[in-house]
Formats: C-alpha cells, sequence, structure tokens
RNA sequence: GCGCCCGUAGCUCAGCUGGAUAGAGCAACGGCCUUCUAAGCCGUAGGUCACUGGUUCGAAUCCAGUCGGGCGUACCA
C-alpha cells in the first residue's frame, strides 16, 4: 500500500520529466518498484533510471541524478535518496508513515487484506470430482485443498465463487464397484462368490456389504441386478467423501451430475451443434470432433462404434454447461494426469463459440508418498493407498491443509508420512500458529496487569524505533498485495511462505524486546503493534482455512 | 518419437513478467530458559542454480540444444 503510494509518486516524476523533454514515453509502465534484496539499501528501490538508459541510450547514472533531483522535493515521504550500483534508486521512507499503518490495520481488523479488486466477477472453481469409488486419496487431498484455498482467496479479494463437484455414478467403473459389493456380500454370507479380476479391493467395500448385511439381511442373495449393491456401495462413499471434505473445511455450492447432461439432452446438443458448424465427421463407424482445425495434430473420437460417448465429449457439454451459467471466469483444478482432455475441451469450448480464454486450468503434478522413505504406490483398486482420513488422523487437519498448499502446484509434492506424523512438533504450520499463540499470550499478560486497552488515538506510536519494529511493520504493509497477486495468480502457496516469514520476524522480535515492560506508554505503542500483527496473522491464516489458536 | 511439468544447499522446496552479495525449513555443529509460552531465538557450516551455447549493460530467471526424472500421448476416465 505504501510501496503504490511510492509508486504514484514516480509516475508523477516520470511524467514531469516527459512533459520537459528530458526523456521519451518509451519506457513509460515499465520501471518498477522493488523491494531491495539486501538490507542497508533502504526501504524501496526502484530501477527507472536503468530502464530509461535503455530506451534513451542516456548514462543511466546520469538519469540517476535527474530522477532524484525531482523526487527530492517530495519529503513527506521519502527522506532520503540513494544512487547505488548501476544506477538503482534506493529510497527511504519517512519511518512515521510506516508508523501510521498500525491504526489502519487494527482499524480495518478482519477486512485488512482483502480487497475488491474481484468486483464481484462470477467465478467457478471446479475440483476434487472424485467419482465415488472409494475414499479420497491422497492425491485428491492436494486437489481438494488446492482448490479450495484458491477459492477461498478469490472470495477475499472480492470475487463470487461457487465451487463445484463433477462426478459421474454411471458406465463401467460403477458397474465393478457394484460387483465387488456383491462379491463381498456373499462372501459375509458364507457364500461361494467371485470377486472382479478388476474389483475394487479395499477394506472399505467389506464395510459397505456388512452395512447390506445388516440392512437386508440375506435377501439379496440370489439378486441377479447389481444396483442395489451398486447404490449401497456409491450412497457410502459419497457420505464417506462428504465428511472427509467436511473435516478439511470444504463445502462445495454444487455437485453436478455428469448423467444429468444426458437427461437433458445437452449431449446430443452438443453433437448437433459441432456437426452444424461442420467440425464433426463419420469414420470407422465413430464420431469424430475436427480437433485439427485448432491446431492439434490429430482428430478425436467422441463417439466411439459401440455408440458411447469418450470422455471428451461429456467433459465438453459439461463446460459448455459452465458457460451456459454465466460464470465470467471458469477455473478447472486438474491433476496431470487430465492434462490429455485440456486442448481438446478448450477446442470444444471454442468451437461452440465461446471464449476459451475465460476458462484457467490448474494442472497440479501427482504427490509422491512416502513412508519411511520408500515410496507408497497409490492404486484404487488396490487398496494400498493412504486415504485424506488416515492422513488427518495421522497429523492432523492444519498440518494437512498447510502442507498441500505449501507447493506450487507444478511441483511434485513429496509427502513423507513417517516425518509428518513423527516430527509434528516441528511442523511449520505451528510455526506460524505459535507465533499468533504468542501474541494472544502477550495481550493476556498485558490486560492481568492492567495495562489500559488499545486505544489508537491514546497511543504514542513514535515510540516504536527499533529496526525489528519498522521491519514488522514493512512486512505487515505488503499483505494486501500478497493476498491479490496469490488470488490472481491462483498461488495459495505465496501466502504460506508469507506468513512463515512474518512469523519468523515476530519470533525474533520477541526474543529481542519485551512488549511489557515499566515503561508503560512504550509497552501501549509495542501492544498495538502487537494487535495489528495478531490481525494480519489471523486473516492470513483464515483466509486459506488454517485456524489461529489463541493458545497452544 | 511428440506434448506438458520439473531439475536450485545433504533432504524437501521458495525465488523464474531479467537486476545489486541466490534464500527458507528440515538435518548437522555451537550457544540462549529465576524475565510476556524454548512448539522459540542467536550463531556456524553447507551452492559450478543439471550441462552447453545464445540474447545484453546485466541471466537461476528469456531463447535453442543436450542429459536426467515425472505425467500424458486410446474408439479408458
Amino acid at each position: 500500500m505504501i510501496r503504490s503510494r511510492l509508486k504514484n509518486v514516480l509516475d508523477d516524476c516520470f511524467d514531469r520529466g516527459l512533459a520537459e523533454g528530458l526523456w521519451s514515453a518509451a519506457a513509460a509502465g515499465k520501471f518498477t518498484v522493488e523491494l531491495p534484496k539486501h538490507e542497508g539499501m533502504g526501504d524501496f528501490s526502484t530501477n527507472m533510471a536503468l530502464v530509461l538508459a535503455g530506451t534513451e541510450k542516456k548514462n543511466p547514472r546520469e538519469l540517476a541524478r535527474i530522477i532524484t533531483d525531482k523526487l527530492a522535493r517530495d519529503s513527506q515521504l521519502i527522506t532520503r535518496l540513494d544512487i547505488a550500483g548501476p544506477g538503482f534508486i534506493n529510497i527511504s521512507i519517512n519511518a512515521e508513515v510506516w508508523r501510521q499503518l498500525i491504526p489502519t490495520i487494527v482499524a480495518a481488523a478482519e477486512n485488512f487484506g482483502r480487497s475488491t479488486v474481484g468486483a464481484h466477477r462470477k467465478v467457478m472453481v471446479e475440483f476434487v470430482s472424485a467419482n465415488p469409488t472409494g475414499p479420497l486419496s491422497i492425491g485428491h487431498g492436494r486437489q481438494a485443498i488446492l482448490g479450495d484455498s484458491i477459492a477461498r482467496l478469490l472470495e477475499a479479494t472480492g470475487h463470487d465463487v461457487f465451487r463445484e463437484y463433477y462426478y459421474n455414478d454411471a458406465g463401467r467403473q460403477m458397474r465393478v464397484l457394484g460387483e465387488s459389493t456383491r462379491a463381498r456380500y456373499l462372501e459375509l454370507l458364507g457364500e461361494k462368490s467371485e470377486f472382479p479380476e478388476d474389483g475394487y479391493q479395499g477394506e472399505y467395500i467389506v464395510d459397505i456389504a456388512r452395512s447390506l448385511v445388516a440392512e437386508r439381511g440375506d435377501s439379496l442373495k440370489d439378486h441377479e441386478d447389481v444396483t442395489p449393491f451398486k447404490e449401497q456401495a456409491e450412497k457410502h462413499i459419497f457420505k464417506d467423501i462428504s465428511s472427509t471434505l467436511e473435516r478439511l473445511g470444504i463445502v462445495f455450492d454444487n455437485y453436478f451430475n455428469e448423467h444429468s447432461l444426458y437427461e437433458d439432452g445437452h449431449i446430443d446438443d452438443v453433437v448437433a451443434l459441432l456437426r452444424a458448424k461442420g467440425y464433426v465427421y463419420e469414420k470407422d463407424n465413430a464420431v469424430w470432433f475436427k480437433t485439427t482445425a485448432f491446431g492439434h495434430e490429430q482428430d478425436r473420437v467422441i463417439i466411439k462404434s459401440s455408440g458411447e460417448p469418450t470422455y471428451r465429449l461429456p467433459d465438453i457439454a459439461y463446460h459448455r454447461e459452465k458457460f451456459r451459467r454465466n460464470f465470467d471466469w471458469l477455473i478447472d483444478i486438474f491433476g496431470s494426469d487430465h492434462i490429455a482432455t485440456v486442448p481438446d475441451v478448450l477446442a470444444g469450448v471454442s468451437a461452440l463459440g465461446y471464449d476459451p480464454d475465460k476458462v484457467t486450468v490448474v494442472l497440479h503434478q501427482f504427490v509422491t508418498l512416502t513412508r519411511d522413505g520408500k515410496q507408497v504406490k497409490m492404486s484404487t483398486r488396490k487398496a494400498t493407498f493412504v486415504t485424506v482420513d488416515e492422513l488427518i488422523d495421522e497429523v492432523g487437519i492444519d498440518p494437512v491443509r498447510f502442507f498441500f498448499m505449501m507447493r506450487k502446484a507444478d511441483s511434485q509434492l513429496e509427502f513423507d508420512l513417517a516425518l509428518a506424523t513423527k516430527e509434528s512438533q516441528e511442523n511449520p504450520v505451528y510455526y506460524v500458529q505459535y507465533g499468533y499463540a504468542r501474541l494472544c499470550s502477550i495481550q493476556r499478560q498485558a490486560a492481568e496487569k492492567g495495562i489500559p486497552d488499545t486505544d489508537p488515538a491514546t497511543i504514542d506510536t513514535s515510540l516504536l524505533v527499533e529496526p525489528e519494529e519498522l521491519k514488522l511493520l514493512k512486512t505487515l504493509s505488503t499483505f494486501p498485495a500478497t493476498v491479490e497477486s496469490c488470488a490472481l495468480e491462483l498461488a495459495p502457496h505465496k501466502i504460506i511462505f508469507y506468513l512463515m516469514e512474518l512469523a519468523g520476524q515476530l519470533h525474533s522480535y520477541y526474543n529481542k524486546h519485551k512488549v511489557i515492560t515499566d515503561n508503560i506508554p512504550l509497552s501501549r505503542a509495542r501492544l498495538l503493534l502487537v494487535k495489528a500483527l495478531q490481525v494480519v496473522l489471523k486473516n492470513g491464516l483464515n483466509m486459506v482455512g488454517l485456524s489461529a489458536p489463541e493458545k497452544m
């Protein structure tokens, strides 16, 4: 926020130089204001002179001198200017400007960091979208938390967010699920049964079968139709999935059933529309989508010779429905194994006349699960996977959320179970939360000692002169911009790194300076800083679905 | 073969819309609890940013190629 104030001053300086004919407009909008990499270089740094040197073919240090002469007139904000290195201008900000942040933050309270840049744009975030064939596995967990955190950050920045879960409870995989359940059911009754070769072997199928025995006894013993088994399995698995999501604090606005696309005729509509536009043809008894018209290497089958659609067709129809529901921005969170479908769906969207630029696909790489240094193979069928539920049981909800958010989506994420369990005491999530708990503890102490409450109007913040205090203020000031860039870049990991940085500075400060001392005015000033820190830590944690415990 | 992602400290990873001396956590080593919670702090050590070339005042960052790992590349989803 102070940075943007400074940027305005620099822009103004640039415009005045432009008016005076000192340089051309070629460098307009190209220079930046950054935080210097190293301490002792002022509060901010700009490459304005270097950028101008490039466009004007002039000596950068000479340009820097001209710029600093112009800037020096503004002393409200700027207290010192230095030209460094090849022509960087290092800028020191009036400490009072930093201090003024404190009452601002305290007054904004839970709104500090929130913004309206989203301007109520309607955004759909589609994520998880696991079919009901088994409990959520680690891979789904990453996606669930990534999607939910992105959704939360978009909400915090003023977007109207809609969370949707797309699933398919029809088809071969569900039939196999039903058959697997029947086999377990018959086993429980002591009957002969043949377990499907590619059946779902997880223990959860036995639990479902057991529930069927409890509810229906042996009445389904000779039942030919697999439907009741399938339905029972689906019912239980969905209940299981939603309870896992609920534990993680994830709530969907809608569950979209793929099957409804058939019932409502959307599948047929899409084929007809594509056909009308000439993007569809028949070959080898199958129906093909002319994706080569969109620069792809080969066309794709959308209806098999058996008459069944391939996954592409409902995916395209589903995205058409998203567009028809008038969202301004469609965000799909997919595992990297779905990468192949993305170009096809986007081609479909284009072919139907919608704007593919409104779709953003966040592909996340796989989670590698290790236990005692050995990689654990994951397969829903074989049930050698670890479920999200088991993971939560072992390490707790906040650490699960935190760990999955800690890495950018592009990176493969290694989750060492042994480490996460054994060393949960040193988990980075506790480092951040402990910072918050410490602040709360300080306030409890202050109340006990009868130090008057923090009415900003009666507090002299100019007593905050320690370098650690000013450093904390600088970090606090970047919170709103951090939230905004995390949201717009769909990158929750950045807020995690921000929170770790802030917590680190706070712990250092705590160890070096006492907040509560016999010096009451100073104590009150520091308590107000504590309050501002509390606001930011809590908002940051809550914004991505983490708790902020007052005691640990 | 082709497409996408990744390759940065012993390990796990930030940094990547080009900027000054490349960072964090864990692990290792040495210190700090009669004082607001030691789930903490301070210090030491640890690097050819995979490799080669290019672009330029400047490259971990951009481009090309090479090597290594992952995921795809279906009339599976």
